[in-house]
DNA sequence: ATCTAACCTATACATAGGTGTGGTTCGCTG
DNA sequence: CAGCGAACCACACCTATGTATAGGTTAGAT
């Protein structure tokens, strides 16, 4: 990851990506946002929010469906293939039901028909920045148990697998070909390293580790 | 459960059941899916579906949005609230986006607009019959869990608790003000009622406690 | 060549967990 | 009241687990 530190500097608080190719729309929607509480941005094009955004803050995206260039539907695509999962919320003037639907069925937080009020729209983005938050808090626990188990060499993850399995040491120690002294060592070296102080716990920091993670790009 | 029987006599077969005032889309839609492996059941509105089907059975629900008396949408809102988890897929001449948004939003599968190819309203019913599998595998492990827990004496089910928590017996002792050696007793009660013969299996089964429920009526 | 990390082993001791036998108490129910 | 199940305790015995000490080998880095 070569922009870590870019990542860390940023400010916490949450922001509303606004893409339309309506600049009417788009100074409307920022405006309406920052006398809330949110940080707002707006662009004009998908190409210009991919270049200039970082899309790793907490927030969530207005995306209108009709843009210059891809639809906000591909652009959705697009955005979920690059690891980004900030939630989205679409707008359109000119939509119909199966668009809406692909959009929703994509995971989509709304899906909103221009005109809309004030409060629909508030509503969205709030609806959208609690899914962010609570998509956040999952994964950066799964980051700080991914980060304790990337200490582990080899044998001790083998031996972690095992124990979570619900093997004995003894079983263990067959498995590995290894003697039952040096699972115990192993055993120990894993609950150190991870942090817990027993089995329970153990087991329940390992089923939090296949579920956060989203390769960033490849 | 006062039907429990009635239930386990029901064939196994998965079922669509189509809900739709029109009697021509009604009989080709049957058609259409006897003529594939599906057992299908029509009815021409809301009421009489919740007054004839079982919607215990393996399936899914083909459901008009425009039906007499409540619309498709309340309806869907209604089988929530009694605890039926059939997946719906939506079908409509005359809808708008924010209906759509609606009836996806509360987990529909798919919503269709007519006229559809048959193609689509299969596939639709595939991926409902996908999710209502998966829901039930789901359900049926965390039955099976809440089924062996049942067996638990309220002071077991209180050491359980404990064990997964990670506690030590001696914790345990302390805890519940009784001495080691009958949590020892209780723990092995536990281990055998519960069928597992580890911590960490028993770990697993427990966090399947909280999930796959839904209590049918009140 | 030396150092280090990862891996392995052994002995020894301490603590934790599991099982069996036997017995007590309480409250419920036939 | 007798029987039963739940909950409790104790003693004894065994197994499993944890930790510490004191080594060993190998492969790769300095």
């Amino acid at each position: 990851m070569p922009d870590a530190r870019k990542l860390q500097k940023e400010p916490p608080g949450p922001v509303v990506f606004i893409i339309d190719d309506d600049l009417s729309m788009r100074e409307a929607l920022t405006d309406l946002f920052r006398s809330m509480k949110f940080d707002a941005e707006a662009f004009e094009s998908a190409t210009a929010f991919m270049e200039t955004a970082n899309f790793n803050r907490p927030g969530c995206i207005l995306l209108d469906v009709r843009l210059p260039g891809v639809s906000g539907l591909d652009f959705q695509t697009q955005l979920e293939r690059i690891g980004c999962q900030m939630p989205i919320v679409f707008m359109t003037g000119f939509g119909d039901i199966p668009m809406s639907v692909r959009a929703m069925k994509a995971g989509a937080v709304d899906f909103l028909t221009k005109p809309f009020k004030d409060q629909d729209i508030l509503d969205a983005v709030a609806a959208a920045m609690e899914r962010d938050a609570a998509r956040r808090r999952q994964s950066a626990q799964s980051e700080a148990v991914a980060s304790l188990a990337g200490s582990l060499t080899p044998r001790e993850r083998e031996v972690m697998e095992a124990v979570v399995k619900g093997l004995m040491n003894k079983q263990i120690a067959y498995e590995l070909g290894i003697s039952e002294v040096t699972v115990k060592l192993h055993r120990g070296n894993v609950m150190r390293k991870m942090e817990v102080r027993s089995v329970a716990e153990l087991v329940r920091k390992t089923e939090m580790l296949g579920e956060g993670e989203r390769p960033p790009v490849s």
